[in-house]
RNA sequence: GGCUAGGUGGCAGAGUGGUUAUGCAGCGGCCUGCAAAGCCGUGGACGCCGGUUCGAUUCCGACCCUAGCCUCCA
């Protein structure tokens, strides 16, 4: 499997984050059953890298790695596994430049004025994947032609560069890779002529994704480039698209310091992902009471460290994902098993029922942490843990001398707070609602 | 203008040619000193107009509306 992965010039953003969260979890279920190698690429030569570089006064190498760091940081808070490969457009040139020769020699791809360009003519299929007419596409071409192009819609293979930009030396001089080819190259060094399953936002689809099929399969002499290809939809702000220009574009780097990296997994996981995802703080809000009432359940139940890493996830739950990646349906299935545990009284059967369902959680990449973790929060009203117990102490001192009114002003109080009580026959224990 | 997805109850969001989605919110009950959590029950929906059908939210057609793409973009 193949995922476009990010352009390193800035922070990746809750949009950015969607794809990553979703083949990841394609990625999880694949390898339940198959071999699966997954790539996903770093795109760490682009003009928008450049501008950023000159934008800060920084080598273009810093701006690359920081923003490396910090993808797989970020990523990694959203229980983003890493990819098998991660391979970096900057050493791949030399597969670059092979293949568009071969692209030339094949008649594919033609040199003009320092530049290489795919004759998108020579290729009858191009636009299948995007079903797009060819001819109607270059006769309402709203692109200025440039004048070494013979068609409208013939794309970069190779630019040639300034002295101040990064560049490579290359038959047709010092020069850098087009953004298409760079997937092209990569996927078939790594992955082979044909690869099984493409991935990537939606928005790729054209060019991207049909020019890297364009420049493949006439590369190959016509082998299959991908045998899938799965798409994720668009996700957006408060209705409208995420932009600079309107100033909502949220990063991952900033919201992970305010809700945690599986509620914003869960809020990404919660609409299936071909559908457009409409991102707010409702979105949030609830995917933080899912998560309530999935850790609610499992809360206190001992499960031993062997039952627990042999456990399986509900069947229904493996159906819904097994088909086509419906977590919706999956997630409604988690809380029929959160049903079925809460009524249960049998503790063995508690401790087999909550590993199932930890289980599924797992394989969706959410309820990895301690529910008794979960349940304390982030102390961000100013009372600590200990603060909290003593106060207990007292109120069930209180109740125990039936002085109603003291405990109730001490639930108030921490009510408050933000920390809420429940007790329950076997004592009393409390949350924080940070939502 | 062309292409591609959609329009489901207060909100989010699945699914189905006839029978409960689910989560949050609401209402009633159980539990509780009272709450909270949990459990039980419950109201409320399939854009509009036609067609096919014994029966359509589900299939077909037109229409309206929304979003994305057609230029860098997950």
């Amino acid at each position: 499997m193949y995922l476009c992965g990010p352009t390193v010039y800035n922070y990746a953003h809750i949009g950015n984050a969607r794809p990553a969260v979703v083949f990841d979890l394609l990625a999880r279920l694949l390898r339940r059953s198959y071999k699966l190698t997954f790539a996903r690429n770093i795109t760490d030569v682009d003009d928008k890298i450049n501008q950023a570089a000159i934008d800060a006064g920084k080598p273009i190498d810093e701006i690359t790695a920081k923003f490396i760091t910090a993808y797989n940081e970020d990523m990694a808070a959203l229980g983003v596994l890493p990819p098998d490969i991660e391979p970096r457009a900057t050493q791949h040139i030399g597969e670059m430049i092979a293949m568009i020769e071969t692209l030339i020699a094949k008649k594919f791809a033609y040199a003009a004025d320092g530049h290489v360009l795919f004759d998108v003519t020579a290729n009858p299929d191009y636009g299948a994947l995007s079903k797009r007419d060819l001819r109607e596409m270059i006769a309402g071409a709203r692109v200025e032609v440039a004048p070494y192009k013979r068609a409208a819609h013939d794309f970069v293979l190779w630019k040639p560069s300034t002295p101040e930009l990064p560049g490579w030396d290359s038959p047709w001089g010092r020069g850098r890779p087009g953004w298409h080819i760079e997937c092209s190259a990569m996927s078939a060094k790594h992955l082979g002529k044909t690869i099984d399953i493409h991935a990537g936002g939606q928005d790729l689809v054209f060019p991207h994704h049909e020019n890297e099929m364009a420049q493949s399969s006439c590369a190959h002499d016509g082998a299959m480039f991908a045998r899938y290809w799965v798409h994720n939809g668009f996700l957006s702000m408060d209705s409208t698209k995420m932009s600079k220009s309107l100033g909502n574009v949220l990063l991952v780097h900033d919201l992970i310091k305010t809700i945690p990296g599986e509620v914003i997994r869960l809020a990404l996981l919660s609409a299936h992902y071909r559908q457009p995802l409409d991102w707010s703080d409702d979105t949030v809000m609830m995917a933080r009471k899912m998560l309530d009432r999935l850790y609610g359940a499992v809360r206190g139940i001992d499960i031993p460290a062997a039952q627990r890493r042999s456990a399986e996830p509900p069947a229904a739950v493996m159906a819904a994902l097994e088909d086509d990646l419906n977590t919706p349906m999956a997630l409604k299935e988690m809380f029929g098993t959160v049903r079925a545990l809460n009524k249960l009284d049998d503790s063995a059967e508690r401790q087999s029922l909550a590993a199932s369902l930890l289980a599924g959680a797992e394989l969706m990449g959410i309820m990895q942490s301690d529910a008794e973790a979960w349940f304390a929060g982030s102390n961000t009203s100013g009372i600590g843990d200990e603060e909290i117990e003593q106060l207990l102490a007292r109120r069930t001192e209180a109740k125990a001398a039936k002085n109603y009114q003291l405990a109730d002003e001490i639930r108030d109080q921490l009510a408050a707070a933000g920390v809420i009580i429940e007790d329950s026959p076997a004592g009393v224990r409390w949350r924080r609602n940070n939502s």
